[in-house]
DNA sequence: TCGATGCGGATTGTTGACAATCTGCACGTG
DNA sequence: CACGTGCAGATTGTCAACAATCCGCATCGA
């Protein structure tokens, strides 16, 4: 019983959701471009499933938004608009400057703590920007974001942000605009960084506000559509108030 | 052709939404007790279905933080504490304050409208204060503050906000020590309005928070197992960032 | 007596087949 | 030629049976 310890624990996910990941990787990567159809069974024999964890990844995307169903037709990528965008920005902003008022209230060495955990992050993102690979920056922005959410510890706000920051990487892949001056990236979250560390709240108000504001003109050009929007899938997570 | 407009839209909605906003109810109802095991085949034949619909309609509440999945074991109402409680309500004042601000951000005209709409649904409560109809009071409650959000014309911050208000719903049921002194329901709400009526977001701030505000004992007493937390369900909303 | 081990019951996970529904096109009719 | 109608194809929605997995308990050995 002494290599016990180096084992690590099998992940046998549901099937349902390794096929939810991967679809969501492939939306985030644009390989289904906005308005694709998304069909059950060409999914379901391309894995070599049956149609049943299938379906229930639909689902499950469905509810985190980034498909939307349309009854007996069909599962389609949802498309974002300029609108869209906003709004995924808005509300990050919202959860954000709420987990900073939470983490910058709190005493100096937890906010050491949590600056040094960033500060990792941050260090793979500097590494991700030197290599070039623009994705992976994506990504590990937006881990950063999601680290400093979860710092303020409180799950129904990091429950909330998740789906947020998917749909960011989404607006991230097909519009670029919506992201910033690319050597920007890491000196400005290392500001972050230092507001976090030394506490002072409003400040890093200001530097999120900045951080995520989306601007009109950097978005323009790039919408699909429009105008056009959707109603909310049919099939929402929680049920209209009566 | 002259009658077609008084026909609505028939609501054929899909079976699992059905039997998922049913089990909601009955959660928040309190039929289900927290803790207790929600067994697939049992709610199938009790409800004259197959276990498809019922397995899609409990992920659906897994996913919304209702029901808690241990694979291969079951899903089981989720059990809150006091911590879960201090939770949600702390994420409802971010989210709420956050749509407050928009709103009173908003012209006269714009902020007249919203008060009216809010006005409709207070009447409701006093209605339901008058009948002695808690539950539906309670109801009403989270209504009102669900319009509050949807005001400010976000759709993400809707999204997040109605999962917290369906949390915040069964930590009424279970958590009675968690709902404020009936009698100042209906003027709290009343002075809200009057708040967002007026635009005064520093005191609509204010009032948020001490109307949102839970002390903790208020809450001592009627935690059922203590400092006990779960963690989140494995087939969470969305993967972890990698 | 205490701990490991194998077995049985129960529950979910998965599958393939069948039914219901919707859309688009071709056809017939005024 | 315009409009309504019926059909065909495709896709989701539903179902019942089978397989895999896990927990709890009885048993066995030191």
């Amino acid at each position: 019983m002494r290599g016990v310890e180096a084992l690590s624990a099998i992940n046998s996910r549901p099937t349902a959701v390794v096929i939810a990941d991967q679809l969501r990787e492939s939306i985030i990567d644009g390989a289904f471009a906005p308005g694709d159809q998304v069909n059950e069974a060409l999914v379901a024999s391309r894995l070599n499933v049956s149609r049943g964890p299938v379906r229930e990844a639909l689902h499950r995307l469905v509810q985190e938004g980034l498909l939307l169903a349309r009854p007996n037709r069909g599962v389609f990528v949802q498309e974002l608009d300029a609108r869209d965008v906003a709004e995924v920005f808005a509300a990050r902003e919202v959860i954000e400057c709420a987990a900073g008022e939470i983490v910058t209230g709190r005493d100096a060495d937890r906010r050491e703590a949590a600056a040094d955990r960033l500060t990792a992050i941050v260090d793979r993102m500097q590494a991700a920007f030197d290599a070039g690979d623009w994705p992976r920056l994506g990504r590990i922005d937006l881990e950063f974001h999601t680290a400093l959410v979860a710092d303020a510890g409180n799950s129904r706000l990091d429950r909330a942000y998740a789906t947020l920051a998917t749909e960011a990487l989404i607006c991230l892949t097909h519009f670029p605009g919506a992201y910033p001056e690319r050597s920007n990236v890491v000196p400005g979250h290392r500001e972050l960084i230092e507001l976090v560390r030394s506490g002072t709240m409003e400040e890093l108000h200001r530097a999120l506000h900045e951080h995520l504001s989306v601007d009109d003109h950097r978005l323009h050009g790039h919408d699909a559509d429009g105008d056009l929007r959707h109603g909310r899938p049919e099939g929402d997570a929680v049920a209209s108030q009566p």
